[in-house]
DNA sequence: GGTGACACTTGCAAAGTGCAAGTAAGATTT
DNA sequence: AAATCTTACTTGCACTTTGCAAGTGTCACC
C-alpha cells in the first residue's frame, strides 16, 4: 500500500486520474480550466509522472497535432475502486457538493457503477460518468428511487 | 473527492491511518518505528492534522501519562474501503510482499474484511489484521483455501 | 505569413519535507 | 529526592516541492 501512495500520494495525482474517469476530460486544457486551480507546471509533472507509472498514457490528437489525449490505462481504470470509496467517504464526512442519493446510488450499486466505469474507458466513451451535479447517474437497469430528502447515514448509530 | 484528498492527499497521512487500523499502532513511537522512515515533525503534523479533520483521537494513556494513545474515530475506520482498495491496486499492479492468496482473499471477501476491521475498531482488538505476510488472513467462517500458488489476475487477459 | 490556441517551460518566492539535535514532562532507578 | 530514562514532541537548517506569472515552441486556421 504504501508503493500506492509512492504512486498517487499527492494532492493532484488522483484528482487527475478522477477526472479522465468520471468527467472524460482527455487534454490538457481541460485539465488547466476544471476549476481545481492546478499549476500548469504541477500538471505538467503530474502527466508525465502518471504516465511514467503507467496509469495513463498520452497520444497525439488525430485531427490536430497540437492536442495531446491522455487516456487511462488498465491499471489506471483499476483505480476505480479506490476513487469511488473516496467520493463516499467524502460525501459522508465532509462537506460536499454531492447530494445524498448519489451518493446512496453509488454504495447500493457499487459494483454497477464500476462496472459502467470500466465500460465507458472501454468504449472510450467520454460522456462524464457523473453530471455536473444536482441530477442523479442513472445506471441502466437499475429501478430508479425518488431524488429527495436527506437519508439516514449507514453507520451514525 | 477534492476535500477528500484535501485531508488525505500527502505521502503519510494515509499510512498512519492503515497502521491504525491494520497494524494496532497506537503510540507516536510505533509509527516512528514502523520502518517507513517518517520524519518525527512530519509525524507529529499529520497526526495534528487527523485529529483536527476528525479521523482520529488522542487521549493520554492510562497507566504512563507520557503515552498518547491515538485512534482512529468513526470517520476513521470509515476509510478502511479505501485503504482496502489501494492494497488490492497495489498488489495487483506493483510489486508488492504481499502474497496472491492474500490479495485474492481480499478481493473475494471484500465485505467481510471491512467488518472484521470494523469489529477490531469497536473492540478495541490492537491484534494486527494483517500479519507479518507470510501467513494469510483467516477470515471466521470462510473456508480456507489452499495457500500457494500464484494465481491469474481478473482482469489481465 | 500572421494570429491565436494549445501544451508545455522557466524563474522565483513561499511553503513543505527530512534529518539531527534539543526539550519538557512523566516514569523509573538508586 | 536526585539522577536517569522514556515518550512525545519542537526547533534549526538545508533541501525539495509547490504556486504563480510570464515566456516559449509548435501547430492550425485564415
Amino acid at each position: 500500500m504504501s508503493i500506492s501512495l509512492e504512486r498517487l500520494g499527492d494532492r493532484w495525482s488522483l484528482l487527475v486520474v478522477r477526472d479522465l474517469m468520471v468527467r472524460g476530460f482527455r487534454t490538457f486544457k481541460e485539465f488547466q480550466e476544471s476549476g481545481e486551480g492546478i499549476a500548469t507546471n504541477i500538471l505538467a509533472n503530474r502527466l508525465r509522472r502518471l504516465e511514467a507509472s503507467g496509469i495513463i498514457t498520452a497520444e497525439a490528437g488525430e485531427t490536430d497535432a497540437r492536442r495531446v489525449n491522455y487516456r487511462l490505462t488498465e491499471k489506471g481504470i483499476d483505480l476505480a475502486p479506490v476513487l469511488l470509496d473516496l467520493l463516499i467517504w467524502g460525501a459522508r464526512h465532509e462537506e460536499t457538493a454531492a447530494p445524498c442519493v448519489l451518493i446512496d446510488n453509488m454504495e447500493n450499486h457499487r459494483e454497477q457503477v464500476l462496472a459502467e466505469a470500466r465500460r465507458r474507458w472501454q468504449a472510450r466513451d467520454t460522456t462524464p460518468l457523473l453530471p455536473k451535479f444536482p441530477p442523479a447517474v442513472s445506471i441502466p437497469g437499475s429501478p430508479d428511487r425518488h431524488t429527495h430528502g436527506p437519508k439516514l447515514r449507514r453507520s451514525e448509530g
